[in-house]
DNA sequence: TATGAATGAGTTTTCATTCAT
DNA sequence: AATGAATGAAAACTCATTCAT
């Protein structure tokens, strides 16, 4: 039992090496670019030990996918004051963590490329939208809880604006990708979605 | 001089036959998975030929992205109606262009496959910078002149602004990709992109 | 000493485990595609379980076709009734045993495929070398028996019809692979083998 | 048009030689052990150029397998003799045509090789379906001619009979490579197929 | 005895590109 | 201008076998 438990560990551990070796490499190159033989190699071991822990490509690529989400997209959740109202709390999010989207800022470039592999790999797809929609369900619950308090107009739709307002960060982020001297991240995301806030207020 | 000319055109008509069997190879399979081979199979014309008038892949990749926008990205300073102020401006370029943004949307995945391959091609992201440049200025500068109007607070930041609106729709295109069943378009992107616009006016 | 007994058959009974896994397999992949791993898992022992009983592939295989023969192919020399003569023999095995025949051609698939690699690994041919002899001597034995008894014709070669014989049905169920519409088993062989009866028979 | 016809004589060249190389490979190594990288090495050709004329391996063993049913299977109608009645006929066909018989011996073992995979891969299986089927029909044919006669017994079941007939031949040839001590051929199956012949005589 | 992680040469196939015609 | 045969590096993946535990 004990012996079973070690073995699945040390399991762990090669995995986890082996992707973020993978991840090294695909800062680098790009997910198209990269090849199971690049993976192998930054990740030291033999091609079949590799093919040992993740049966293909596609795995290893959502199992980095994975590690991804779960290493650096803090729930937002967790962020969560329960004393302030919805305004204050989307504003606070906005200003107050501005660590976090720092953080997504700097892993925007291999996550967008990842994006849009979205449209090719149905399984990587599946994963995004998992994270979405959490995320979208999430937003658009604070939107509403907004409108019942009085805060923000009536006749706003919270998922319209729940998917804008992430609209906004990603959006933002790709076009970091295209022209890096034209778009500062997050101070430009930041000043919209306030404006947006700001736009749905009850005055 | 006649017959060079003859031959220029016929030249170009080549160049175009080859581009739209591309166009809808890429549309089927995608850029990634998209090769020459297919590129070549759907122009009608010989290996050797389709080499002739694209010496590679990078080329002919680049001339199908030209083509994209040339054909399908209206100019958008044709839209503007001179005698309305900025803030009417940009809401008739939301709600009377419809068509516009509608077709954006079916263009989307194609367009954000192409996106993927900024990363990677130099070239192509060169071309996109190109036109996300020449957007992200007009739209700045109608907001420049809201602000001098005193239609918009004089707080706010034209580029911050242009560069939301704009990821806005990038972001929602993005979002649409991944999670279909939850993202209206262009409503979504419309609905957020009027509360941009209450949120930075002045009261 | 008593221990070691007891070993050798557990020893014994994981072999025949294995080996059984790896039959169905077989049956169900081919020789040629069925691998190590495919035995591994159909025997529910680990990859050094297995090995620790079989030292490589070959090895299993040859371990698979002995059970075979062991298990399948009853001992001619049991159908002989010694009253009778060497044509009625024949006949007798013909014509009453047809279950045995039945299950030959049930077999056949798998020994075919086995028989491929007899040109590959000599191990396997030796196996199947063994086996035919011992049916070629004994068929020709009898006939050997029928010539002496003038029930056939001196001028018969007992080696060439008691091959001849075996041919017939090597043949038919070679036939049977590769057109089982235009082929029915085992009664076009009994008809055959009694028509070269016949024909070796002294008027 | 002339220039077409020149391209086509070359490209089937090439096949040849790629065919023929391939030929060579296979008699040394056995189908399963063949590799596609062997025959390229063979071929004097590229792993492109290769592929450029058979689209994948199975392709290419197709071409082998209808290259050797084209050059070394003579039509067996060709060996017709119409004034001859059936009996004399077929044992024409045994005694005189002894050439092409020890023509098959010697390429047996390819033959038999490739027989193997009929079980596995199917478009061999029904190039192997097409031969016999055509052969089957034709000796049925013969048969029935002699039963119409009254040559044979009028309880002889053609189809039996000529499977039977190439069952020998089949048999033999399986068993030449298991046992090549104890086969002789062409001179058992001869002899077995004069016996059946023999055997179906109306007395 | 038994486990399963690890090895690495090997497999088939793809594909952007070149070049003689 | 156009053809298509040829190139060869690279891709993803397999698999019999070994060995530390």
């Amino acid at each position: 039992m004990a012996e079973a438990n070690e073995r699945e560990q040390k399991n762990e551990q090669r995995k986890q090496q082996i992707i973020e070796g993978s991840i090294a490499v695909l800062k680098e190159k790009g997910v198209a670019a990269s090849s199971m033989n690049d993976f192998i190699k930054s990740s030291g071991l033999s091609k079949g030990g590799v093919y040992h822990h993740f049966k293909s490509k596609e795995d290893l690529l959502i199992g980095v996918l994975n590690y991804f989400f779960e290493q650096h997209v803090t729930d937002i959740s967790e962020a969560t004051i329960h004393d302030l109202n919805a305004y204050e709390q989307m504003r606070h999010f906005l200003t107050e963590r501005e660590e976090i989207l720092e953080r997504v800022g700097e892993l925007n470039q291999l996550m967008m490329d990842f994006f849009a592999h979205a449209t090719t790999i149905e399984s990587i797809r599946q994963q995004f939208e998992l994270q979405y929609c959490h995320f979208q369900d999430y937003i658009a619950l604070v939107i509403q809880k907004g409108i019942d308090n009085g805060e923000f107009k009536s006749s706003v739709d919270p998922y319209a604006i729940a998917t804008g307002f992430m609209g906004v960060f990603d959006g933002i982020c790709s076009a970091l990708v295209v022209a890096p001297d034209r778009v500062k991240f997050p101070n430009y995301a930041v000043e919209t979605a306030l404006a947006i806030l700001d736009g749905i207020r009850q005055q």
